[in-house]
DNA sequence: TTTTAACACGAAAACGTTTTCGTTTGTGTA
DNA sequence: TACACAAACGAAAACGTTTTCGTGTTAAAA
């Protein structure tokens, strides 16, 4: 087990300095052509590669970007790693990946560790629980400590930093419109409570497509689920609330729902209680899952387009890296990406 | 904008050196109570946090394993890289991922990208094309280094290194013994080609339990999928390849497919033809995913506990990591993780 | 022959730590 | 008084780079 090779050594070994070899392998002019010939045939031979870490040290720069995240084992979390991963690769930077799994305390540790000169700037979204603490002193120190971050979909308005964003109010605003065209007369609304930043746009776009269409909404056809339940293990608990919108309503045919799984489970329930989807009743999701694809009927949803927010995010973070040109009063953008109804069966 | 403070600055304002602050902040007695006063609220105060950078420079030791993988936007590998995370934290570790497309080179470029100093060890588990290929050098290689390699799930048996693997052969079997003893009279199969390690293991496991149940296996009933493509965006040529499985052989009562997509697509072109699952037709997908617990009817699947291989991969990685007892001759270690049969409505 | 300039290379600092090994000071002992 | 010894601290090396700034050698110019 050789261990790898470094400056030292094959100084050591072709008896010039430690700065011979590393200008003779950058190919620097001061160095003769013997020499860097020399030099570059034994780095090649025992397949010299510089230290990344030293690298780092170094120039005081890591070429690695965090990306702290509620949830990993999640469609649309997944699908933003990949955009991120795929610029951050593409120009030269490594991704290292923490989960919060939706905790403040998590969240804050896992800033901790990385901000202590793992990496150079953060992309993130952040967790439940500190959307309902509202603390963000977390996010606050490390921008003052010079590390750039890029929030993405869930973000905190208060907060001065690059942001990347899908536009959840226009685009529940358009699902429910076309659940209007469609001729849906009554349109219930399946949403989470409204400190989740996102839920609480999506209701609102709902209310502005009623509106804008002469439509009295009415509190009754709106059902807030409370998700600090892991919904998962609480399906049951979800379809039960569900059916009792339906009985209580008995004129439902069309619904919006905030999530995939929220959709879903109101197309289970509708068919268990012997609606047809779609004549019956129409339903659209928020999302970007699989799930959406494959179910039967398959279901139209509003796509978020997670891969290139995640594209989106990681070039503005880069750039914001590899401009810094230390002017004072630096300015911060926020990218809207415009979502896209995908239609499948639950529509007509 | 204040950047982080160092050692030395603590040093210069206090107006000692910088071995008394290092020492006095890791409590040395060799400093007096009221220097390490003086200097811990200062630090305190300006929250100095040691650099990770220089820690890994001096330490020759990261604290982060990389974690390389074919594809993120993946219900087994996610859930994967949540094991790893969860249990890498819990250590003290963190986790940088790379993601190789299913492409060798990119396999390649990433592994020499982490392995220059950036991580003390890999969890991967290898691409299509590196199993295509046979090419393995990037592996071999990287272990000769000194850094410890631990493969899941898509594993190479030449290679010898820690391994955790699930038991696909004994789950397919199952699987398949199930639907035996279900009645099931013609079973079929829908897996991919031969170079996909797991999916050979499966057939294997299908044929076993045909074969310990004296019936005899048909090539007819066999379909094989070429899973170069995309399946995503194959979807219509997998349903064709499968109607026409079920058309020419009008006596199929029993699927087992290898993946989650397969065995769905298999319920649709059945519903469709007009079977009635699981009365007329059985089903049995191998996976991990959520297609199969929303589904409808939903799907009984072979679980590979995703999760835990990767905490099993990451413990044995960290273990190795720091019981670095040097000792030549060391062993490797495979896991196997079993796999359980998760009972749905798509079976009786 | 002397001066100059180009050439080829090495020494050393720097990045931020930790740790080993002095060195100074003061105190107690012979 | 001289000596040993502990206490408290500092200098320096080391991890592996890059880069700035010498410095010595040689060949060309005066």
């Amino acid at each position: 087990m050789k261990r790898k090779i470094t400056l030292k050594q094959i100084a050591r070994e072709l008896d010039v300095s430690i700065s011979t070899v590393s200008k003779a392998l950058r190919n620097s002019p001061e160095i003769s052509e013997d020499t860097k010939q020399k030099v570059q045939a034994f780095a090649k031979l025992y397949n010299y590669r510089p230290n990344n870490i030293a690298l780092s040290l170094k120039n005081r720069k890591t070429n690695t970007i965090g990306i702290l995240i509620p949830e990993i084992v999640h469609h649309f979390f997944s699908k933003v790693i990949r955009g991120v991963e795929l610029v951050a690769n593409k120009r030269g930077y490594n991704v290292i990946v923490g989960l919060s799994n939706e905790s403040f305390s998590k969240e804050v540790i896992n800033m901790e560790m990385l901000a202590n000169g793992s990496i150079d700037g953060f992309i993130l979204s952040i967790s439940k629980e500190t959307q309902q603490l509202q603390d963000f002193h977390h996010f606050n120190e490390t921008m003052s400590q010079g590390m750039p971050i890029v929030m993405f979909d869930r973000v905190v308005s208060d907060i001065n930093c690059d942001k990347v964003i899908v536009d959840d109010l226009k685009g529940a605003k358009n699902a429910v419109e076309k659940l209007i065209k469609n001729d849906c007369k009554s349109i219930a609304l399946i949403t989470t409570k409204d400190y989740v930043s996102v839920g609480k746009l999506r209701t609102q776009g709902y209310l502005e497509a009623l509106e804008s269409h002469k439509i009295q909404p009415k509190a009754e056809l709106i059902l807030k689920i409370d998700d600090t339940l892991e919904y998962e293990s609480n399906l049951e608990a979800l379809e039960k609330e569900i059916e009792q919108l339906f009985k209580s309503n008995e004129k439902i045919d069309g619904i919006f729902a905030v999530n995939e799984l929220y959709a879903l489970s109101a197309m289970k329930v509708a068919r268990k209680l012997g609606f047809d989807i779609p004549n019956d009743i129409q339903v659209i999701g928020f999302t970007d899952g699989v799930l959406s694809k494959h179910s039967t009927p398959s279901l139209t949803t509003v796509s978020q387009h997670a891969q290139q927010m995640g594209e989106r995010a990681a070039d503005l973070l880069i750039n914001k890296l590899e401009n810094k040109i230390e002017t004072e009063e630096e300015e911060f953008q926020t990218i809207v990406i415009a979502t896209e109804l995908i239609e499948r069966e639950s529509t007509k």
